[in-house]
DNA sequence: GGGCTGACGTGGC
DNA sequence: CGCCACGCCAGCC
C-alpha cells in the first residue's frame, strides 16, 4: 500500500486556483459575504486563506463581486477603499469598527 | 536553498 | 474591542 512516491503531492499555485476562486465569488449572492477562508475551504484547500487574499488583489472587482470578500473577523481589505460603499449599497452595515458581522451577512451554503 | 512577505485564521489576554 | 503571538504556505528575491 506504501507507495505514494514524488508526484503524488499537489500543493496549489496561484494559477490554478484562479479559476476556481472567482467561480466561488461569482456566486457570492447581493448582500452577504464569504472569508477568504471558506473559499479556500471550498476550493479544497482548507489551509491556504492567505493564497486566496493574494488572489483576490488581483482579480478584476469590475467583473466580480471582490468586495463580498471579507476576513474571519469580519476586517475588510486593505488597498480597496471603495469595499466600504459597494458594501453599504447592497444593505450591509458595518460596525462602529468598519468591520462586518458575520453572524448577520456570511452566506451559508 | 534560505529568508522575508502578506487582501489569512485562531486562540489568548 | 484591540493587540499579539503562532501556525500556515505560495510567491518572490
Amino acid at each position: 500500500m506504501g507507495l505514494m512516491l514524488s508526484t503524488g503531492n499537489s500543493s496549489p499555485s496561484e494559477d490554478s486556483l484562479r479559476e476556481v476562486v472567482y467561480e466561488i465569488v461569482a456566486q457570492i449572492p447581493r448582500g452577504r459575504v464569504l472569508t477568504y477562508g471558506a473559499i479556500a475551504r471550498l476550493a479544497g484547500y482548507p489551509n491556504h486563506s492567505r493564497l486566496v487574499g493574494r488572489i483576490m488583489r488581483g482579480a478584476p472587482d469590475n467583473q466580480l463581486p471582490c468586495h463580498r470578500v471579507v476576513s474571519a473577523t469580519g476586517r475588510l481589505a486593505p488597498h480597496y477603499p471603495a469595499q466600504a460603499s459597494l458594501l453599504a449599497a447592497e444593505g450591509v452595515k458595518l460596525s462602529s469598527s468598519g468591520k462586518v458581522s458575520l453572524r448577520t451577512y456570511l452566506w451559508y451554503l
